[in-house]
DNA sequence: AAACGAATTTCGCATAGTGAAATGGGAGGA
DNA sequence: TCCTCCCATTTCACTATGCGAAATTCGTTT
């Protein structure tokens, strides 16, 4: 690494607040060493450190997010209103089609999920805030790359397939409103989805608004005739809210 | 600084988002120096670095917290149930009482507040998530001191001042079950407040809950008849929801 | 006791990060 | 068009900082 204008310290430790999912009930040195490839002795140093201004907390030798993360979270939470617009319609929609509603941003080349919201009263698959997805071959990660301008496309130095996917997912936005990545090309057997990006002009990036379930449940033709459509409403209707958007001209 | 084990590029990384305040609408560089001290040269390395990453995101020269900051959130959000737990009733208890109820962590010798509710249908104060409040001489701080355990709160190497408010607060926790600085000795003329630690198990520190209002609203005789108790119950039902927390065994 | 696994400390070294100062760039005035 | 501010950024030489391999400590299991 030959950029002088980049702290590598900094982008370690904030690596290491990153490997917290919330499904783990506390991270011990060996799992955050396995998940950011950093060596012992500087995990030590790291969590040292964020232990001291209060970003992770420790009972015995698991560590967890501490208060001042806490107190980032409240900060970042209330300046990304369109979070809090965005909760009825998100939940509703979750239950009107039995799917899983969920909103990503990315994180280098995966997908993080945000936020999730379970359909009332039905079984349906269920991923978590902190869960990742990755970018390629995804619903979710297609109408990202759709959503995100040239500029910043290119800066991500793409490859032919992510341009591939990027065109697919900007003609699926500009016919149909969302986008969905067709069953044989898809990352995951298990899991099928539509999507569509959302331009947050808080945060410079488009996320991602997006329907999940099992194949089965969500089959091409409810994807176009039913799930698609009504997600494609609600973001829609949140655009409205807060105002059209630029940078999002191509899309339906 | 001669702490081998300390970090500084990831403390300065970290003091740059946490300058962050709801009530900003992005900061540019000078006002990021002027809140953390550090230099300009470090805060364009810094904020480089935290762009890159995804935690900041720029609009002409103001920076915004970005995607990374919201994703890191919610995990943090999420890993903290007992918030949304104690949602409904704490906004309960603004309304009923008329005060502006909050939950606030420490940072540093400061309070700062993770979340406020506002009575419904009355005017009040109001201050935001990410608004700081003094440890000394507030009833926040006091119910703060008065709920950490001797070891910590000797790591902080207080002065006598800290000393004798921590025990005042205890006190006061024991007989009353929450605490409060009376009108003299207040850091601010124009807030009254009480307040009562909750032990979060998953944070390893107390976090506080308090209601305040103006002076002229919120007089020591009412403090102690009906808003007092009121709070108190309130985080006691909050306590036994989420298991009786260890750590607190002189509060009442 | 012994043998493991995990976290921490030590330590010599390369370099990453630092601040002062110089440079660049954009907005506003004359 | 050309100044003039005011920021933000880059340059640069220096040295404190953060690095990892290896040694050490701490706890748990056999």
């Amino acid at each position: 690494m030959t950029d002088r204008k980049f702290a590598n310290t900094l982008a370690r430790g904030l690596s290491v607040l990153r490997a917290f999912r919330v499904s783990d009930d506390g991270l011990t040195h060996a799992k955050i060493i396995e998940r950011t490839g950093l060596s012992p002795a500087t995990i030590t140093r790291l969590t040292y450190t964020l232990k001291e201004l209060g970003f992770l907390s420790q009972t015995g030798n698991l560590l967890r997010l501490g208060p001042a993360a806490l107190a980032l979270a409240s900060v970042s939470n209330a300046s990304t209103s369109f979070v809090d617009l965005a909760d009825g319609a998100m939940q509703e929609l979750a239950t009107r089609t039995r799917t899983m509603a969920l909103m990503a941003v990315r994180d280098g080349a995966s997908m993080t999920l945000v936020r999730t919201w379970r359909p009332k009263g039905v079984a349906s698959i269920w991923l978590e805030p902190g869960n990742r997805v990755p970018i390629l071959r995804s619903s979710t990660g297609q109408a990202f790359l759709a959503g995100l301008n040239d500029g910043r496309f290119e800066a991500m130095s793409p490859d032919e397939t992510s341009r591939g996917q990027r065109s697919e997912g900007q003609t699926q936005l500009s016919t149909l409103g969302f986008t969905f990545v067709r069953g044989s090309a898809r990352y995951s057997k298990t899991v099928q989805a539509v999507a569509r990006p959302f331009y947050a002009s808080d945060l410079g990036e488009p996320v991602v608004f997006a329907c999940g379930a099992m194949p089965d449940m969500l089959s091409d033709a409810r994807i176009l005739e039913e799930v698609g459509p009504a997600l494609r409403d609600v973001v829609r209707d949140l655009e409205f809210k807060t105002g059209r958007p630029r940078g999002l001209d191509h899309v339906n």
